[in-house]
Parts: structure tokens; C-alpha cells; sequence
DNA sequence: TATCAGGGCGATC
DNA sequence: GATCGCCCTGAT
């Protein structure tokens, strides 16, 4: 309720930007927790619920500070220098010129990591319900304007209830198999710890995530990229390994760890926006029918 | 009614 | 270290 008070100042500022589009970076497939109304977004972000919408150079939002908005939005990071990075080949070059601007968006890290334990074996819609679901039992209500929301809860909130009550109301929201994932890592990790994994080498904060359980690579991944700066981390998921199997390998055969390898070096520092190039690209422009007549 | 999805895990070879 | 069956649930 404190956060409805703090919202409710409805003055909109904007931001000048360059190398920058919107629609790609929220359609991309890294965030869940936003909806479209008109031509505004209302994102949830930790203790954030805004509304942005791009015109032609510049952002328009209300709900959030203008430091805020260029640290979420990725904003400072250099994009020239980070495409130039990333080896060009027919397939990088297509997807960055159809996607030109979309951005890596700097995520709450708890939000992030119970977003892609929704994710495991799910769909983008499903794992919207479920993250909804999880703020509307757990979390406070959040209003801008008209629209109301909720916003996530702290792992300590989650935690607190105890697993012979969590557990049971988790799978009440379809969480299903899931549902002790993110009780038991609600158990063992906040906010402060998970911010403190950027102190870490890639290697090893990585391994410190799939010490939990549900965590894989994949997961780990998605997590270290979308919320703690590893832009170099490269999450292999269904859609990214028949792509890489696809545009790279040419339907040789290959073992799930060769792409792995492959994929960490080839693309270089900056794997995590090739990656989101890709994914947005093999989803939206080849789809599945592609890929299955392939293989 | 069976099968599969934007994985992880444990068992097995 | 590679492969397989299972895990919940909703969609086809």
C-alpha cells in the first residue's frame, strides 16, 4: 500500500536515446512481468511499477527515475562497440539488422531467478500466469493510473509460510514440479546474496547457482545475463540449440556439450546479446516448422 | 487418449 | 559424459 502511494504521482519525464527499441527488448523474450496497454508498457520491477513507451528518439515513462530507467533499460551500455563484438555471419548479421536495438534488460536478480524456475520445461503465457499468480498470493498490490498490479514477493515471504503450506499453494498457482524449486530456494538465498555472485568470476558464479536446486546450466545462465551483468553468458536453451544445430552444424551430429563449448567461444565477450539476437530471430522469423522440417 | 513444451535430476550404461 | 524416464500442467 505504501508502494500505491508512491506511485501514484502520474508526471511523466523522458530520455533521450540512440541504438535503442523498445518493442524488441521487451517482446524478446527476457522479462514476463509486463503488460501492454495502448502503446504503453507497465513493467513490474522489484519495488518498480511503471509505464514507457518509445517515440522516435526518445522514452516516455512515469513510475520510475530517469537513473533507474537507463541502468533497467541497459541504457549505457555502448551497443556500437557491443555489435561489433560479435562475429558477423549470415546468420548474426540478419538477426541484428531485423532486431537492431533491442538491449539486455538488467532484471531484479531474485525476480529473475524465480522467473526462469517458472520457465523450466514451460511457455512464455504459462509462466506469466504463474509469476502473476505468485504476486497476487504473496506479493502487495501496486496501482499507476488505473492499472493495477502486484508486485513480487522477497524469498524471506515465500520462505516464511513453511513448505507443508508453500509447496501446496505454489502448485495451486500451475507451478507443478516446480513448486519445490522455488520453495527450497526461496529457503537459501535473498537479494543480498545473490547480488553478491557479481563479485564472482563467470565460472564461478555460475557454479555457485546450480548448487540450487532446479538451477542448471541453463537456468544458471539465463540468471547470471538478464540480471547480474554476466553479458557474456550464453543460456542454451530448445529454441537457441536447434538454431546453433541448425545455422552452425549443418544437422551433423552433435552432443548437447559440444554446442555448449561452441557456442562459448565462438561468440565471444559479448555472447549474451548474440544469443538474444538469435533466440528473438529463430522464434519470431524461422519458428518451430522450420526447424522440424529440418531435422 | 497420447504427446510435447523456452529443463533439471537421478539412474544407468 | 551421454542418454533416458520422470517430473506438473496446459495445449494440440
Amino acid at each position: 500500500m505504501q508502494q500505491t502511494a508512491r506511485n501514484s504521482g502520474n508526471q511523466t519525464s523522458s530520455v533521450k536515446v540512440r541504438d535503442f527499441h523498445l518493442i524488441h527488448t521487451m517482446e524478446c523474450g527476457q522479462l514476463f512481468r509486463y503488460r501492454r496497454v495502448g502503446d504503453w508498457y507497465y513493467v513490474h520491477s522489484g519495488d518498480k511499477f511503471f509505464k514507457i513507451r518509445q517515440g522516435e528518439s526518445r522514452l516516455e515513462f512515469s513510475g520510475a527515475d530517469k537513473d533507474f530507467i537507463r541502468h533497467f533499460f541497459s541504457l549505457d551500455v555502448p551497443m556500437k562497440d557491443v555489435l561489433s563484438e560479435i562475429p558477423l555471419d549470415r546468420h548474426t548479421r540478419r538477426a541484428i539488422r531485423l532486431y537492431y536495438g533491442l538491449r539486455i534488460i538488467r532484471q531484479d536478480p531474485w525476480e529473475c531467478l524465480l522467473s526462469y524456475l517458472c520457465s523450466i520445461a514451460s511457455n512464455i503465457p504459462k509462466i506469466q500466469r504463474c509469476l502473476d499468480g505468485l504476486a497476487r498470493v504473496f506479493g502487495e498490490e501496486v496501482r499507476l493510473d488505473e492499472v493495477k498490479g502486484y508486485s513480487l514477493p522477497e524469498s524471506n515471504q515465500i520462505a516464511s509460510v513453511g513448505a507443508r503450506r508453500a509447496v501446496p499453494l505454489l502448485k495451486g498457482l500451475g507451478l507443478g514440479f516446480r513448486s519445490k524449486y522455488v520453495y527450497e530456494v526461496s529457503q537459501r538465498v535473498d537479494s543480498a546474496y545473490l547480488e553478491s555472485l557479481r563479485g564472482l568470476s563467470y565460472p564461478e558464479a555460475k557454479e555457485k547457482l546450480m548448487e540450487l536446486p532446479g538451477v542448471g546450466e541453463k537456468v544458471a545462465d539465463c540468471v547470471l545475463l538478464f540480471s547480474l551483468d554476466f553479458v557474456g553468458a550464453f543460456p542454451v536453451d530448445r529454441w537457441i540449440d536447434r538454431a546453433i544445430r541448425t545455422f552452425y552444424f549443418k544437422g551433423k551430429k552433435v552432443s548437447p556439450r559440444e554446442v555448449q563449448s561452441f557456442v562459448s567461444d565462438y561468440f565471444g565477450r559479448y555472447g549474451g546479446y548474440a544469443q538474444q539476437y538469435l533466440f528473438h530471430y529463430s522464434r519470431t522469423v524461422l519458428g518451430k516448422d522450420f526447424f522440424q522440417g529440418k531435422q
